[in-house]
DNA sequence: CGCTGACCTTAGCAACGCTTACGGCTGGAG
DNA sequence: CTCCAGCCGTAAGCGTTGCTAAGGTCAGCG
């Protein structure tokens, strides 16, 4: 049979993608991350992982051995938390896992309130872009998944956990203050096809989405400057750079930017915001759904 | 983390009864086991079996823990099949459990075919009578289990395992060569109620059947001789000291017995035997459940 | 061309886990 | 009643496992 605690290993390894990386988050020394894993190598019969010079990365043997490992973590875990419930003592720790934006707007006044609420349980904090995450999910490394879906993403396996919309958010377009197009009564991307865009590297989601709505207007847009945090787009706008779409919560928290908020009438992308969790959560669990979703 | 290899060692013990006898199983000494089990307990923070003087019961919180113990054995065992399957090595091994009657009846053809077909296949076989077996398949100490279901006894949850309807068996009333009774042309329960029975004892699914059969027909009957074996019945009624119930199947297998084999009318009894095996049963497995079912 | 960061190896030591040996307990046989 | 046969637990000893520490290799970068 096959050692659990190796298992474990090569999933912390997966996620932190190198040895050494595991290995300071398990506050081990690499030498004895890496001689586990040799030794799991051995039991399996197989590599599992390519040595690259900058870290490691699974072969398609250990991709199969990681999703088999984040369930038996998560069933080891699972067993755990039966008998503390059944002795009657309380979870005292809960770790969500969140998108850079949620974690920014609809995140913080949830936790604040739950943390008002339950001053004894440890809340955790993580940040994971989609599709990243559901592994962590599985094997409990995180009680709560929030995650999104932008058009044109495909919405990863739920490989059993349970997965619900929490809600759909609107994008909107966002110009310099007085900007010439920004007058206009309808906005169409054919129009502001000859403006500075705004957007992620060529495969980050947001990007994908951008270049998937153009294609479908038939234009092609460029995109001038490239970041993904909302914050540096917000701010580029404003310095009159150039022109983005951004989701509505985004907006929400910025005081009375010198922008010009609309809408395209050709284009009105939303990303649909996940949760993700276990198939039976504790009450802890439930009560951050809650409050996330008012 | 809980140790899995300590969660195994529990579901050992808890399947073998005993401490020692899990040892003798897993050719260890008693002490081992015992060891590793308290230091499991410590690891909970709870008791997880009763120390009886003859062997052990699990307390509650063993019986949590057990269930999970279970998965979490077939989830590292499914774990290492797939990267076998992966890497083209064929399972070699296969195994069944099943109930008594169906060993000595239709598992014997299904098991030499497949042997014939499969020499490599290391085959083993299991005694496991209703309702034990569900555990084993779980943790996939089982591939194939064989089980049944009298009328009237409840049938355990199949928690996950795929539980498939093999055949519906009919009893047969079996009385001593020249019984007076099966002279008469429509025999009832109440034409019977004075006649020595041989039935299982209280609690066994054969008798509770009996019972039941005996209650819907509002008459009492004597059981005068209790054993469960069906060949042991087979060599009372023989021997003129009582009449029972068998199942077909075991009729089918003895030869021109001193028997005369009949029904009655106001209890035609039959047994379900199913099948458990995992959500996706191997190559090996659908083999074998397409033999049985011929 | 040396520096950094990642990985692996080797040697050594602490801890774990098994065995052997012994004692306490219960229930059945003589 | 006494003895014996199982069963389980504890204590001591020892081999193995698995960790740390230190040294070595390779690729990318200033």
């Amino acid at each position: 049979m096959l050692d659990a605690h190796r298992l474990a290993l090569l999933a912390e390894v997966a996620h932190a993608g190198s040895i050494a990386g595991a290995a300071q988050r398990l506050a081990f020394t690499p030498s004895a991350v890496s001689q586990q894993l040799a030794k799991l190598e051995r039991d399996v019969g197989a590599p599992l992982l390519h040595r690259n010079p900058r870290g490691v990365t699974l072969t398609p043997v250990g991709e199969a051995l990681l999703s088999h490992a984040e369930t038996i973590v998560g069933e080891l875990r699972t067993a755990e938390r039966t008998v503390r419930a059944l002795l009657d003592e309380e979870p005292a720790q809960l770790t969500v896992g969140t998108f850079a934006s949620a974690g920014m707007t609809l995140v913080p006044a949830a936790l604040a309130g739950f943390r008002r609420d339950h001053p004894a349980v440890a809340l955790r904090l993580l940040d994971l872009e989609p599709p990243d995450g559901y592994g962590l999910v599985t094997s409990r490394d995180l009680d709560l998944l929030i995650t999104h879906r932008y058009p044109g993403a495909p919405l990863p396996d739920p490989r059993g956990l349970t997965r619900s919309l929490l809600r759909s958010e609107r994008f909107r377009l966002i110009l310099p203050e007085g900007h010439p197009k920004a007058r206009a009564r309808r906005l169409t991307l054919g129009a502001l096809a000859g403006e500075d865009w705004i957007s992620g590297s060529p495969g980050v989601p947001n990007r994908v989405c951008l270049d998937e709505l153009a294609d479908a207007a038939g234009v092609t847009l460029t995109v001038a400057y490239e970041t993904r945090d909302y914050q540096v787009i917000l701010a580029l706008v404003e310095a009159g750079l150039g022109i983005a779409f951004v989701p509505e919560s985004v907006l929400a928290r910025v005081g009375p930017a010198r922008i010009e908020v609309r809408d395209a009438a050709d284009a009105r992308p939303a990303r649909d915001v996940f949760l993700v969790h276990h198939r039976r959560p504790g009450k802890l669990v439930t009560e951050m759904i809650e409050r996330l979703s008012r």
